[in-house]
DNA sequence: AGCGCTCTGTCCGTTGTCGTACATAACAAC
DNA sequence: GTTGTTATGTACGACAACGGACAGAGCGCT
């Protein structure tokens, strides 16, 4: 089966829709960073050092329960940003940001952003925009995790990660899609072996490929639909 | 056993932080209104006309599922406001808004709202912590529905209540609180017994009391620790 | 080839919740 | 009172997911 393959080169759309003249000043206080399966960019607790924009790289917002389990509650990738937090005036981040896919994104440092939030308003409108969107993406992931049984939120799952990191390829453990989910690694060994023997994925060892894009969205609950990010021009 | 009692008047906390200028200002901006148990605010999709500031009464907040089931995500009392999505520049509500404990609100047309939200940097403070209070609620409530029993979150649900409308006694039925919580009534009832069989609380026809608010939070999880509203100073 | 590690698959008894149906209890209206 | 309505309680089989333990399978390393 083949392995991970780079797709083109993805730009963050929530910095793409500014005007010209933001974006180019905010070139020279974004850093370029890479960021590598596994990263933890902030734990519950912390104070926010920097904002993430990820290019073609994704990120897992984790919320913990219990001082025990942690629980994925968003997923973002080029349409957002990790930080929203300090937007809202809040210097203390709430949750995990885990990198869960590797590539490239900018960052900025908290100072720098809180004051470029403050004085253009099309960045505010932005920022606003995607903090409804993932507002929106963690009510549904509550109702998901209702209503929905393991398959249906797994072939969601790979969906929006298949959207956000823009290819059909991606390296991931059951233990770690477990981990996402709130399930057992064995309950996803059951919802992964269903859903390759209806052709819709493959995988072995740690890496996985979406053979049925359409297959798997029936295969997904409906939640997939609210969550997917929009296709936007850029302006 | 006791029917719903008034609990002294309380006034909407995120209207009090503001400064005395910003809030003699909106005042006349403010229409008082009472809501009744079962008024419904707005449903999914509807655009938003007014933006609510709840005194004493509870407001549920209720994303749809499979065009099918609700399930209620959040909760607003007098520490915030429905219709936050304004706020963030969204003209259309995601949620149904429901009143789920009947009292006093103020209510301020939509326009108005954007426009003082736009002037007022007070009323943006808040409104931004506010809006990251609701987030972290709503990600808690995803985790909880994922992890812990109908028992615990029945408890959790009840509390939050209590903290909400100032009062142990109030009014609902199983039926009501199966919908709130996304299960069967039947369920409910199993949960509710339990707690009644401790002496934590008790019921009857549609009125139900707290009686040992400590040993509901033992039974409660964790994740009410998390969405109690915090005692905030008034300026 | 052999070893060890990691990832995936299988098994089994238990538990929480579901769906459905029906039974009792409290209150209201007449 | 009688009757109707609403709220609560009981019962039973079905099923998804749990927790824990163990068995293969794929791959790298020496």
């Amino acid at each position: 089966m083949k392995k991970i393959v780079g797709g083109m080169p993805i730009a963050n759309r929530l910095l793409a829709a500014l005007p010209r003249a933001d974006r180019e000043r905010m070139r020279t206080m974004l850093e370029p960073v890479t960021l590598n399966f596994g990263d933890v960019l902030c734990e519950p607790g912390d104070p926010i050092r920097h904002v993430y924009f990820p290019n073609d790289s994704l990120v897992s917002l984790l919320t913990p329960v219990d001082r025990q389990h942690l629980l994925e509650v968003g997923l973002v990738g080029f349409e957002g940003m990790v930080g929203t937090a300090l937007a809202l005036g809040i210097a203390v981040t709430p949750v995990r940001a885990l990198v869960q896919g590797a590539g490239s994104a900018t960052r900025m440092g908290a100072a720098t952003f809180r004051k470029e939030f403050q004085q253009s308003l099309r960045l505010q409108r932005e920022v606003h925009l995607y903090i409804h969107a993932l507002m929106s993406q963690v009510a549904q992931t509550a109702a998901c995790n209702r209503f929905h049984n393991v398959e249906s939120r797994l072939a969601r799952w790979l969906l929006m990660t298949r959207d956000r990191v823009g290819s059909n390829h991606f390296r991931l453990t059951q233990e770690f899609l477990g981990f996402m989910l709130g399930v057992r690694r064995v309950g996803v060994t059951h919802a992964a072996q269903a859903l390759k023997r209806r052709k819709l994925i493959d995988y072995s060892r740690g890496y996985l490929s979406i053979l049925n894009e359409r297959g798997l969205e029936s295969a997904s609950c409906s939640c997939y639909e609210v969550v997917k990010p929009r296709k936007r021009a850029n302006p």
